[in-house]
DNA sequence: TCAATATATCGAAGTTCATCGATTCCTGCA
DNA sequence: TGCAGGAATCGATGAACTTCGATATATTGA
């Protein structure tokens, strides 16, 4: 399914030109953010500026620890977390490369309108 | 549903503090744009400057009527488009105040890493 | 008032998704 | 080598989503 990371392969929405592959994988990206819990977790890693424990993320977010599994795998698969094992825990964080990107492709302020 | 516009309740990604009805909101924006069609429709609306009719979304989505309808119908749900009746058209426009609110919930640049 | 056209709504079918409990996998330690 | 604990995977269930054809609503023009 995913081969190639999704914010790896996706375009601006203000983009001159979209192929159908950019305008898949935007949604994609979209799509890793289009839950509750998902942006909790990404806003924990942001305003954490470090790698978060798991065990860290499961009581705040109130879910089961599968769950929590879950939305990790679908946002590190969309290309935004990175995963890293230290001893018996695992740490994500942000990818500051994703947070580059989800920036310009959410931004139409130039683009657009006026 | 939605009595009011996720777009005016959500919180950006990067917030020191985020409620759970900001939460719930922005995961609501993000979600209006986790389609590919839906994509390709604020890339159109973006990119033409002025209103679009619904005429001129039909047949580059490769879509029926009724579901880009479906689709024009959730983005504006969002508050991130605008519709306007002219004559026996609809037309449609990406909202300026959205597309700031878009740009400033995704950007993670200043809060996060490095 | 009636016919024509553009758009929205309805109902249904098939797919995807979030969530959990149970289980398996992995890592460090005795 | 075996055990303990953290995290990922599996299987199931119920809800939500996309898509379409058919139908309803709305607006214009005759």
């Amino acid at each position: 399914m995913s081969t190639v990371e999704a914010v790896a392969c996706c375009g601006p929405l203000a983009a001159p030109t979209l192929s159908d592959e950019q305008a898949e994988a935007t949604a994609a990206v979209f799509k890793a953010l289009a839950d509750p819990a998902r942006v909790r977790i990404v806003n924990v890693l942001a305003t954490s500026g470090e790698p978060v424990c798991v065990c860290h993320l499961v009581e705040p977010l109130g879910l089961s620890q599968p769950t929590v599994s879950h939305h990790l795998k679908k946002l590190t698969d969309a290309g935004l977390l990175e995963r890293e094992q230290r001893g018996k825990w695992a740490y994500f964080s942000l990818r500051p490369e994703a947070v580059e990107t989800l920036a310009a492709v959410a931004d139409m302020k130039g683009a657009c309108c006026r």
